[in-house]
DNA sequence: GCCGTTTTCGGCCCGACTGTTTTCAGTCG
């Protein structure tokens, strides 16, 4: 079983953790950290045996001797050095460093002092008062530690993208009542449309005098006030979502937003190239010496070290820095490109609208098109359509189509299931009376990599496959993606004339940004598709969208940004 | 430990907040 890129950052994580409550050079620890988050984003496995780049020392952050470390995990699942440290230094002092408030310092002197190795011993202690006793703790920081600990079991750590907008929204509301406020900018990974967030930062400007902590810490959803100043303030939410909020002034605002918008790495690396040109960039602006000479605005901080604007979705320091620097910013997707949605459901299997109401729907959203693609035979729990049924979808269709008038084009389609040995389920006959077929695996998601790859290849084998649906099959926080030589996949889909899907539900949003860029090197295009089950999710194309933008896909390699002639065409493998 | 048309050595982002302190260490982002 290879070794994922994800075990490799976490080991990398673990040493560098057990390295900084050893005392070891901060520059050291840090080293591996940013290793450790390069690994964790690459989208090619690096113990992929056929990878051609094999000088692991080309990564950025990682040298001649964390390439060596890397060598050795692909080698032997094992990292020499990290078991080394763990023998002086319990491994779940690693573990602990995640409790907010406990760093390096303090997870040494409970480890030394007090002999606390994990978060049970950990809990034990704070009941016992014992944390209090040690120096630089107190009674206070031993009452937040319990508290924290205790919420610290089943609470899910990070937040999906929809669930954040929800918090959000009423939210922003509030803050924008407040009188004086005058702006008010949600930054961080939410800014950059992660799939998940971990918390909120919120920057927001106003008049001065505005007594804007005070009402932001009495917001209804408070939980906890963490912290509270003049110009930053931290709560937990009630939903256990954590929320910054920084006051800024206005002059600075570009600057602040700048700076919480990230990613880290990011920002780091654009540090760096201000420093090359004599520039302190910070929250508060760009200096050059004591004065400032921009930040009023995202746009002149990148054009104070000669950069075109980078999008927010673009800023994870995985190659936008390099290619701005050379002109070559890819022109991003926008939501206003979509012109029509390819998968979504109706009540004839587990939609819950009607096909007159999804039409109804996407007219409403300005589509020139919409795939009815219910499912097929084999998905008997979603009540899918066998060949009989299929045929009175088709018939029903075109009967709308002719009183539709032209308002919008529904497509007829289908969500075809791919078995086990790579077939598909339904009969090519009534497949052939299609506009188009979308893929799916629904089932053995077990499978070895070869096996589950063989199995979609066979699929794509079939001339009526025109677009494979959710490819990595994960559903965030519930289920990992299935074991998938993706990149073989593409491969063949560039071949064959086929198409992937960036599914649009907040669940799956899969492909992911990493896929969608391994897409787009491949030259292989993507449909973002909503895989709507009601006419109201056919809004969640947006989140579809944002993935696209994080992948750098530009609005003409996804083709549901075709007009309607122009899609059919592509459509045709033939 | 990484990195380099200013460097193969000497730098590496830095300010806010808390709690425990009598002037600052630890943590966070």
């Amino acid at each position: 079983m290879p070794i994922h890129n994800r075990e490799i950052a976490d080991l990398f994580t673990r040493l560098a953790d057990l390295l900084e409550i050893d005392g070891a050079s901060p520059y050291r620890v840090r080293a591996y950290r940013q290793a450790s988050e390069t690994i964790a984003g690459l989208s090619e496995a690096l113990s992929d045996p056929s990878r051609e780049e094999k000088d692991y020392s080309r990564l950025p952050g990682v040298g001649e001797s964390i390439a060596e470390k890397i060598a050795t995990i692909v080698d032997t699942g094992r990292l020499p050095q990290l078991e080394e440290l763990e023998e002086r230094l319990p491994a779940d002092l690693s573990e602990m460093m995640q409790l907010s408030g406990l760093g390096p310092k303090r997870v040494k002197a409970l480890h030394q002092d007090l002999g606390v190795d994990t978060l049970a011993d950990l809990k034990r202690a704070v009941e016992r008062h014992r944390v209090r006793e040690l120096a630089g703790f107190g009674a206070k920081t031993e009452q937040t530690i319990g508290e924290r600990l205790a919420r610290w079991e089943g609470e899910e750590k990070r937040t999906r993208l929809l669930e954040a907008e929800d918090i959000v929204a009423p939210l922003l509301r509030y803050l924008e009542s407040i009188d004086g406020v005058k702006r008010v900018t949600v930054a961080g990974s939410y800014r950059r449309r992660k799939p998940t967030v971990g918390d909120l930062d919120i920057l927001v400007t106003a008049r001065k005098g505005t007594p804007v902590m005070e009402r932001f810490s009495a917001y209804d959803e408070v939980r906890e006030v963490v912290s509270r100043g003049d110009t930053r303030s931290t709560v937990m939410l009630r939903s256990g979502m954590q929320v910054d909020l920084r006051l800024v002034p206005q002059v600075a605002y570009g600057a602040a937003l700048h700076y919480f918008t990230g990613s880290r790495s990011h920002n780091i690396a654009l540090r760096r190239i201000g420093v090359k040109k004599g520039l302190k960039i910070n929250e508060y602006g760009v200096f050059r010496d004591d004065e400032r000479i921009a930040g009023g605005n995202e746009d002149e901080v990148y054009d104070s070290v000669g950069l075109p604007y980078i999008e927010p979705e673009l800023r994870e320091n995985r190659g936008e820095l390099e290619a701005a620097k050379e002109d070559r910013l890819p022109r991003l997707i926008e939501p206003g490109d979509i012109r029509g949605d390819l998968h979504a459901h109706t009540r004839a299997s587990d939609g819950r609208d009607s096909l007159e109401d999804m039409a109804e729907a996407a007219a409403q959203r300005g589509y020139e098109y919409l795939a009815i693609t219910d499912h097929s035979r084999r998905l008997t729990v979603a009540s899918g359509l066998d060949e009989k049924r299929l045929a009175q979808q088709i018939e029903a269709i075109d009967r709308l189509n002719e009183r539709l008038d032209g308002r919008i084009r529904v497509l007829k389609a289908i969500e075809l299931d791919i078995l086990e040995d790579g077939s598909l389920d339904l009969p090519d006959a009534v497949l052939d009376r299609l506009d188009l077929r979308v893929c799916s695996v629904h089932y053995k998601f077990d499978l070895s990599r070869k096996r589950q790859t063989e199995r979609i290849l066979r699929a794509m084998d079939n001339p009526r496959c025109n677009i494979l649906a959710h490819p990595s099959g994960r559903l965030i926080g519930e289920r990992d993606a299935y074991d998938l030589d993706l990149e073989r996949v593409l491969e063949a889909a560039a071949e064959r004339g086929c198409f992937l899907e960036v599914n649009a539900q907040p669940k799956r949003l899969d492909l992911d940004a990493a896929g969608c860029r391994l897409a787009k090197e491949a030259r292989v295009r993507v449909a973002i598709s909503t895989d709507a089950h009601s006419a109201s999710n056919l809004a969640y194309m947006r989140f579809g969208v944002d993935q696209a933008r994080r992948g750098w896909l530009q609005a003409d390699e996804v083709i549901n940004t075709r007009g309607l002639d122009d899609l059919l065409q592509l459509l045709r493998r033939d």
